[in-house]
DNA sequence: GCTTCATTTCCATATTCGTTGAAATATGGA
DNA sequence: TCCATATTTCAACGAATATGGAAATGAAGC
């Protein structure tokens, strides 16, 4: 519910899209504020709301915080949509599955795949 | 989006979510607050939000209002879901489609289906 | 240690949201 | 026509949300 709500707002979104598109390694805060031309404390709070829903991670990297899609939430998210809709008959229904867009085979995204 | 912003609030996903139980046929509002237990006047403001996004129809049924999922719409949304995750490589991506729980083959679900 | 760069924290503000109570509307039946 | 039932409309309210400016924090380079 938290991960529907985050992406429930235009702004937070289009940030989550840019980070399924940036994939596994992710991409500094400085860069998705001057793509999505977003005030630097206004994206802290949508990533926060991101962080929270589960849906981002973040490390440091030198002065630059480097965000994450965390593709796991967000197929649990599908799943939990698609579940929504087939209640009871779930084999009648295709299961949605997301992944980064240049597979690169990472341990996550193994275990998300899973 | 605005499906998405619909859905991303307690009360309407279980109001969506038991419309799709019902399934093509729909509910009378009387019988969705009853079963939420939710004011009568507070349904029709989430059934309003529901409506504008395409989520649900009404047809008036003697003094009752029908209200019905509309599974073409939530198709929509999951569409946008996964290609908003598998940009540019679609063919990693299992598509994801919502049914009725019985299907019963109406004009409507045929057309959502196709 | 000082400065610069990247990001966050804090505070204020306007807007939107969800809910409620009271009154209005529409339908069906006696 | 009068009444009961089903639902909507309206006005109001507190809570949450999204955004902005100013100041603070943390890391890197001189």
């Amino acid at each position: 519910m938290t991960a529907l709500a985050a992406l429930a707002q235009e702004n937070r979104l289009d940030v989550f899209r840019l980070l399924v598109q940036a994939g596994p390694d992710g991409m500094p805060a400085g860069r998705v504020a001057e793509a999505l031309d977003l005030a630097p404390n206004t994206l802290t709070f949508h990533f926060d709301r991101l962080r929270q829903a589960g849906l981002v991670t973040v490390r440091r990297d030198g002065r630059s915080m480097i965000y994450a899609a965390r593709f796991e939430t967000m197929n649990t998210l599908l799943g939990f949509l698609t579940e929504n809709c087939c209640q009871g008959a779930a084999e009648t229904c295709a299961p949605a599955v997301c992944k980064p867009a240049h597979s690169k085979r990472t341990k996550s995204t193994k275990e998300a795949a899973s």
